[in-house]
DNA sequence: TTGACATGTGACCTTTTGGTCACATATTTT
DNA sequence: AAAATATGTGACCAAAAGGTCACATGTCAA
């Protein structure tokens, strides 16, 4: 079961901001990604690797060598298949009805708000 | 951030199969997932309950109240947020083909695949 | 070839998580 | 009311994960 090394990869903070820095901009190298965590939380080069390492083997980053560097690239195919897996293709039109409520209602500033009553 | 949950709660196998039980059919109490778990692996009630526990916490998971029953719900609007972290509407259908055709890949038999090559 | 740069790996320690149990509450049945 | 059923909670221990370091390889520039 390597499904178990996708959950287990997105179930670290900093790693998901690894994502989240690679779905931002690709193709970054492991310097780059060091300096934008940095800027998050204080860590050093290592543990950086580490979280990558763990990234890569559970396929949801992809390396390209490039001279000494190692370029990095973000891969959605497991988030969609952790989608497909519990949402189903009849229900996902309700469900995404949902999500677009819940952004709305959370770009909604406080004033807004007055009056709404979820009870 | 509670997202921090939600991706906690999905890192455990056992509560990935609690969404998969409740994915297959809502609405059943703790003694009734206990057994489906129990199918797969050995674990008190005592654990399956604080598995469950971290789902609700999670939001994956809603219960109600019938007696002295609590049914539980999946609730599928934390996954499609894991999808549109990092899945935009713009790339969503190249993903989609991707996921497809593996999933064709996967239900090949083994005879199927030869001569493939995705060197 | 030599030195600087970019990065990988295994050992080690600390923190977090998984699992069980004893005890508790709430509801139904008799 | 008392017994049986269905479930929640905090304490506790074992296992797993997070983070750092020393040491290593491979690549570029001179």
């Amino acid at each position: 079961m390597e499904d178990d090394l996708v959950f287990k990869a997105l179930a670290d903070r900093t790693r998901r901001l690894l994502l989240d820095t690679l779905f931002e901009r690709d193709g970054r190298s492991l310097g780059e990604l060091e300096e934008v965590v940095n800027q998050h939380t204080e860590m050093s080069r290592y543990g950086v690797s580490k979280h990558l390492r763990l990234l890569v083997e559970a396929d949801l980053v992809t390396v390209r060598k490039s001279g000494r560097e190692r370029l990095h690239h973000l891969n959605a195919v497991p988030i969609r298949l952790i989608h497909d897996r519990w949402i189903d293709k009849y229900t996902e039109p309700h469900i995404r009805a949902l999500t677009d409520l819940k952004a709305l209602a959370e770009t909604e500033t406080p004033a807004e708000r007055e009056g709404h009553d979820d009870g």
